[in-house]
RNA sequence: GGAGCCGUAGUUCAGUUUGGUUAGAACGCCUGACUGUCACUCAGGAGGUCGCGAGUUCGAGUCUCGUCGGUUCCGCCA
């Protein structure tokens, strides 16, 4: 079909361009019809341009008559200065006073009206999700994240990292996020799985001998989700041979640098800050701390101080083996009603209640637990938080890492609900440390915090030899191990994490038994990649960053939906093509399925 | 798996507290007028399974229970 193709997109004409003759494709985004004269809006991804058609020429005028919204049009005209300018378009300066329009396509009347500033709901807009990306505003975040891609990849090319695609098709391990399984019709009763993380090929790869790997790769699991957690998601994977932790953090953070002095104009400084795990949690109850806070709202733990209180919440936490620690706000108005609604949050963390003490203006202290406290404690208190009169303390007990926890998420509510973090700057930062076991209080046994081939600390490895022995009995100097594993934090969320792998068989062993994986259990998990270490693994590790979030913070949101082209919903549907769906009986055949209900 | 919020015209919402005549507004859509608008303006018009299903009631958008969808949080996410 032969149209009339355009010799400049919608956004670029300016005042120089006077008097040339051009043609604009684009969609009509606005029509201003004043009776002897139409004024169009023509619109693609680069921006807007106005279209005048005057009556005086009549078949156009008929054509501009007959338009309606998101209509695909041709116009040729001559670029002509605007009478009146509007400041308000990169082409405001100029029209196009139309000599000729075709109209390459029709629209019906779209369920919603495509503009800037959306009214439609998030549902309708994923539904109609070509119309939404119509949009500049969605349309500019897919075209940052294609910079950001470009960006991945030149830096890694620089620093002479292989790309290398790994199977999308993989074997199911039943260990960490819930798998997505692909059924095979040729074998059948067997199930591919689609990859939480390529991260047994990378370190399959670091065995080939590739040295330096990285990949931009889907990632699939199948858990519940979030704001920023998508059934799919994308990975920045990355895994290097004869490194340390500090080599792993001194890549990562170049690739982060590049990306936000090319995206932002910033230069990040570096290294970045280093933060021990237990610090992150003691210090702000989470282990993604969000150091943008404005008086940063430090926990501080008073147990020592209220530990000879006969205040019965206080002394049944410490009898548990729990902390009581609390947060101070200063300078805020703290009414009753805050107080309610901050009690009821914590309530719904599963806490009895939220301890409070405020210091009034006029020198008097309002708290319901001060008649449980003696002089001395209540002073105690008051100078463990260094508290004046304006200051609002927030105090929790209970066990120490629900405590903290309740804490940190308090933190970020205060922080939210008294506008207290900074949005002008972004704070990365390295938390490091992590424990190699955590303890598991459904299966009443030690499991691996971050996957069963993180290296320990040399330090503690004499701890891991002896613990191995009776995992059971050793659960506390177990947890106490720390990993070669850490994360990048980036305004309070995870922007990836990564570890040391262990390479030497003796320390797989031992890990595996803490784990109870019997040798037949590792040889049907991990047989392929324990079968590669046998002959020559170097010493390696790697990470892995999330690139939808790192996208979604670059444009300014905690949504990652709005970085995607076609996200899906919070139960995982998608809701533009519906998927997913039922399908033929005969599909299920060839596989050798049959449901049941 | 658990908790909160939302669901009313094509769209965004009001109306639900205290059940009661014909369920409103704005934008969009249709018709007409208008030669410098840019959120054009003006006049007129069409448009509703109040998510769905039960129940209470003389009477339900409004109250109760269930259910579905969206969303936020907890659990979960090696």
């Amino acid at each position: 079909m032969k149209f009339t193709k355009r010799t400049n997109t919608c956004g670029e004409l300016r005042l120089s361009d006077t008097g040339k003759s051009v043609v604009l494709n684009g969609w009509v985004s606005q029509v201003r019809d004043l009776g002897g004269v139409i004024f169009l809006n023509i619109r693609d991804r680069f921006g807007i341009t106005q279209v005048t058609v005057n009556s005086e020429y009549k078949e156009i005028y008929k054509i501009a008559n007959s338009l309606g919204l998101e209509y695909v049009i041709s116009a040729s005209g001559k670029v002509q200065q605007r009478t009146s300018v509007n400041p308000n378009m990169p082409t405001g300066e100029i029209e196009v006073l139309a000599e000729n329009i075709e109209v390459l396509n029709t629209s019906e009347v779209t369920p919603f009206v495509v503009e800037e500033d959306i009214k439609a709901s998030e549902e309708l807009r994923f539904k109609y999700r070509y119309l939404d990306l119509r949009r500049k505003k969605i349309a500019e975040n897919l075209v940052l994240r294609s910079k950001v891609y470009n960006i991945v990849h030149k830096y890694f090319e620089r620093e002479n990292f292989v790309e290398v695609e790994t199977p999308i098709l993989m074997k199911s391990t039943p260990e960490g996020a819930r798998d997505y399984l692909v059924p095979s019709r040729v074998h059948k009763g067997k199930f591919y799985a689609l990859p939480q993380s390529p991260q047994t090929y990378k370190q399959i790869l670091m065995v080939s001998g590739i040295d330096k790997y990285v990949q931009i790769c889907k990632c699939f699991r199948d858990e519940d989700l979030r704001a920023d957690r998508q059934p799919e998601f994308t990975q920045i994977d990355l895994e290097m041979s004869f490194v340390d932790e500090r080599d792993v953090f001194n890549v990562v953070e170049g690739v982060i640098c590049d990306i936000w002095k090319n995206i932002k104009g910033v230069e990040l400084k570096q290294p970045f800050r280093i933060m021990s795990y237990d610090e992150a949690l003691a210090i702000y109850g989470t282990d993604k701390p969000d150091l943008r806070i404005k008086g940063e709202l430090k926990i501080i733990n008073i147990t020592e101080t209220v530990r000879k209180s006969e205040f019965k919440i206080f002394s049944d936490a410490i009898t548990a083996k729990g902390i009581v620690a609390g947060i101070k706000l200063s300078g805020q108005e703290v009414t009753r009603k805050i107080i309610d609604g901050l009690t009821n949050y914590v309530k719904s963390l599963k806490f009895g209640g939220l301890g409070y003490i405020k210091y009034n203006s006029d020198g008097t202290v309002s708290s319901p637990m001060l008649k449980f406290l003696n002089e001395d404690i209540q002073s105690g208190i008051k100078n463990e938080f260094s508290a004046e009169a304006g200051d609002v303390l927030f105090i929790l007990s209970g066990e120490k890492k629900k405590v903290l926890n309740g804490l940190g998420n308090l933190r970020l509510k205060l922080a939210e609900q008294f506008n207290l973090v900074d949005e002008t700057k972004d704070e990365l930062l390295w938390v490091n440390d992590f424990p190699l076991f955590g303890y598991d209080d459904d299966s009443k046994s030690v499991v691996a915090e971050h996957h069963a081939f993180t290296m320990p600390h040399e330090a503690d490895l004499t701890k891991l030899a002896d613990g191995c022995k009776d995992p059971a009995a050793n659960i506390e100097l177990l947890t106490s191990i720390r990993a070669n594993c850490y994360d990048m934090v980036c305004n309070g969320s995870e922007f990836g994490s990564g570890s040391i792998r262990i390479h030497r068989g003796d320390i797989q062993s031992q890990v595996f038994s803490v784990l109870k994986l019997s040798k037949v259990e590792q040889e049907e998990k991990f047989g392929f990649l324990l079968g590669a270490f046998k002959y020559g693994a170097p010493p390696h590790g790697g990470f892995a960053l999330g690139f939808d979030r790192i996208i979604a913070t670059l444009c300014g949101t905690k949504d990652i939906r709005e970085t995607i082209a076609f996200p899906k919903t919070t139960s995982a549907v998608g809701l533009m093509d519906n998927s997913p769906s039922p399908v033929d009986d005969k599909q299920l055949k060839d596989l050798g399925i049959s449901l049941n209900g």
